[in-house]
DNA sequence: GCCGTTTTCGGCCCGACTGTTTTCAGTCG
């Protein structure tokens, strides 16, 4: 039983007790404590019902159920529940604008149970008349079952980003009478997908910003135009809203909505106990007077918290390791000194070795690792022993030329094959100085065949770093059955260091993945797999990954010097095959 | 259902927009 599926029956049982009008704390209990399980590092069924009870929202009574479901597979109030409450009712609230009050009344009424049913009904115009029901509002639940047909779907962070950038590029363009002008919501946490874009702006004529908002290309169809707040869908379907604020509240607003919805919940929660008030306007003390709002910092300082960065809003204990001192100093872009998978022309990159280098340099890298895949990955143009020697050799020669400007590691990314065996022999990777290796056929074997092939090129002392380690693509394909307890085992046994492998498709270890990791003491590298130069950007994404993991730069590799970084890497192979360092040549 | 620097009961975050109403309920984030 995953955290996921825990988590899906809390929601559900929060849908069907607001459907039936029950006290909206309890529902939001449910809705915290899915929230709290779903995100949770740990597995939450391997845990004991007093460790449960430590996870914040997690009381007595949830901490039974939740082992009740990982014993079982259930728990007896959400069945209860479930012959009580009419089958498919809740699948009625995923309509967006449509919420419990309808619903209950459409049951109660016309005994309508699923979105056709509905669809039918309003289309006939049977609505029409009862409890404030007109045209409009016939309209609105017409749109937003299409809205919901099309796909409520969150939508790849890596699709969505440029999208967001090319709003404000218009935004600027087009002359919207804007200040400052930000990305809040969950694209400002780098959540790996997302369900609207928020941008959050400051300006002396907001109705003006609103013009020019909804009159951008990207923009079909306003759903709502305020003063403050305009909510529009773009093509493709995503939803964008954009809020303008005073100057002086702009530090709050962001704060605010960016989110999470229960990192804030928190913080507002300790502000009423300390007596004041947070908003999207400010930080306001007893007497209403407005004490801070113009910086983000202010929200926290004055709740006594140091500044939470964005990537770990998600209520997951960062208040309390704030509260507690403990917040970790998460790794940085700027922290990153290299980095560790990049392909060239030599197998299936666009660019050559001269090229990379280059773009290392531009980047303020102080080496690069030129990994190209080996020839088991014919698709890709794999490398023969013999092009990998060339490729050695010719690397040796680019780095006498380069002058330590930049220091280009040889390196390869080995096929792991569906035999366990790795595709290149011992003693050629021996001579390299990282050796990738990562899993790119046979992905429908059974757990333990997959997971024994991992484990194997782990064994191997010549590995350095599994790549992309759980082989999923964001909305494409999921990831392959592992055993990721057998593999966060062996890589802290044999100090083999995971992948965040930063393609924004990949995200690969994830964020709660990466999390475990980071407890169990395993080494991470944040890489690339650039292909293009371009793709040297996506580092953001991998490092946004680990932010939201809160590795600190001393977990992640590539933060080390060149020095330090070989010293490492050849550590492995020293205990392992009792081999010295690689020869040099 | 959770939780405790107003502690074991009685609170629980807060505001914008819509559609319909003419003061508000419903929904959303």
């Amino acid at each position: 039983m995953r955290n996921q599926d825990i988590a899906r029956i809390f929601t559900e049982i929060a849908d069907m007790l607001e459907i039936k009008d029950e006290n909206p704390f309890r529902v939001r209990a449910y809705r915290r404590a899915a929230m709290a399980i779903g995100g949770f590092p740990r597995d939450a069924s391997g845990m004991s019902r007093e460790e449960l009870r430590k996870i914040p929202g997690i009381g007595e009574d949830l901490a039974m159920k939740i082992r009740e479901i990982a014993d079982t597979g259930t728990c007896k109030f959400y069945d209860d529940l479930k012959k009580k409450s009419p089958a498919g009712l809740t699948q009625l609230l995923t309509i967006p604008g449509l919420g419990p009050k309808t619903a209950k009344f459409l049951y109660s009424e016309f005994n309508v149970r699923t979105v056709e049913e509905l669809e039918k009904l309003v289309r006939e115009h049977r609505l029409k008349g009862l409890r404030g029901f007109k045209e409009k509002s016939e309209r609105n639940i017409l749109r937003g079952i299409e809205l919901m047909k099309k796909g409520t779907d969150r939508v790849p962070l890596g699709r969505i980003l440029p999208v967001a950038q090319r709003l404000m590029e218009g935004l600027r363009e087009k002359k919207a009478p804007v200040k400052n002008l930000a990305i809040a919501g969950s694209l400002r946490r780098w959540k790996e997908t997302i369900r609207d874009i928020d941008l959050l702006a400051t300006s002396a004529d907001p109705a003006k910003v609103m013009e020019v908002f909804t009159g951008l290309p990207e923009v079909k169809q306003v759903l709502a135009k305020g003063g403050t707040k305009t909510t529009v869908i773009l093509e493709e379907g995503i939803q964008a809203d954009l809020r303008v604020v005073e100057e002086d509240s702009f530090g709050a607003a962001l704060c605010y909505f960016t989110g999470s919805k229960e990192h804030n919940i928190r913080l507002r929660e300790m502000a009423v106990k300390r007596g004041l008030k947070i908003n999207e306007y400010g930080v306001f003390d007893q007497n209403g007077k407005k004490t801070g709002g113009k910086r983000e910092e202010d929200v926290y300082n004055i709740l006594g918290l140091p500044f939470i960065p964005p990537e770990m809003r998600e209520d997951s204990g960062e208040i309390e390791a704030a509260l507690e001192g403990r917040l970790p100093r998460v790794v940085q872009l700027s922290d990153i000194r290299g980095d560790l998978h990049v392909h060239s022309k030599w197998s299936d990159g666009g660019h050559t070795f001269e090229e990379l280098a280059d773009t290392a340099i531009k980047h303020g890298y102080s080496y690069l690792a030129v990994t190209d895949h080996s020839k088991g990955l014919g698709i890709a143009r794999g490398l023969t022993v013999e092009r990998m020697l060339e490729e050695i050799k010719l690397l040796d020669a680019l780095n006498r030329k380069l002058k330590g400007t930049v220091r280009i590691l040889k390196g390869v990314e080995v096929d792991i094959r569906s035999d366990y065996t790795l595709d290149f022999p011992d003693e050629l990777l021996a001579r390299l100085d990282v050796v990738n290796a990562s899993i790119h056929t046979g992905f429908r074997q059974s757990s333990a065949q997959i997971t024994k092939r991992i484990v194997s090129a782990m064994r191997n002392p010549f590995v350095n770093i599994i790549s992309h380690p759980t082989g999923r693509l964001i909305g494409e394909r999921e990831a392959y059955e592992l055993d990721m307890d057998d593999v966060f085992r062996e890589a802290k046994e044999t100090g083999t260091a995971l992948e965040i492998n930063s393609f924004p498709a990949r995200l690969d270890l994830n964020d709660s993945m990466a999390r475990r990791a980071k407890e169990k003491g395993i080494s991470i590298a944040i890489s690339t797999d650039a292909h293009l130069l371009s793709h040297f950007d996506y580092m953001a994404y991998g490092v946004a990954t680990a932010r939201r993991a809160w590795l600190e730069p001393g977990e992640v590799i590539n933060t080390m010097g060149v020095e330090e970084l070989l010293k490492t890497l050849r550590k492995k192979r020293m205990v392992l095959a009792g081999t010295g360092p690689a020869p040099e040549n």
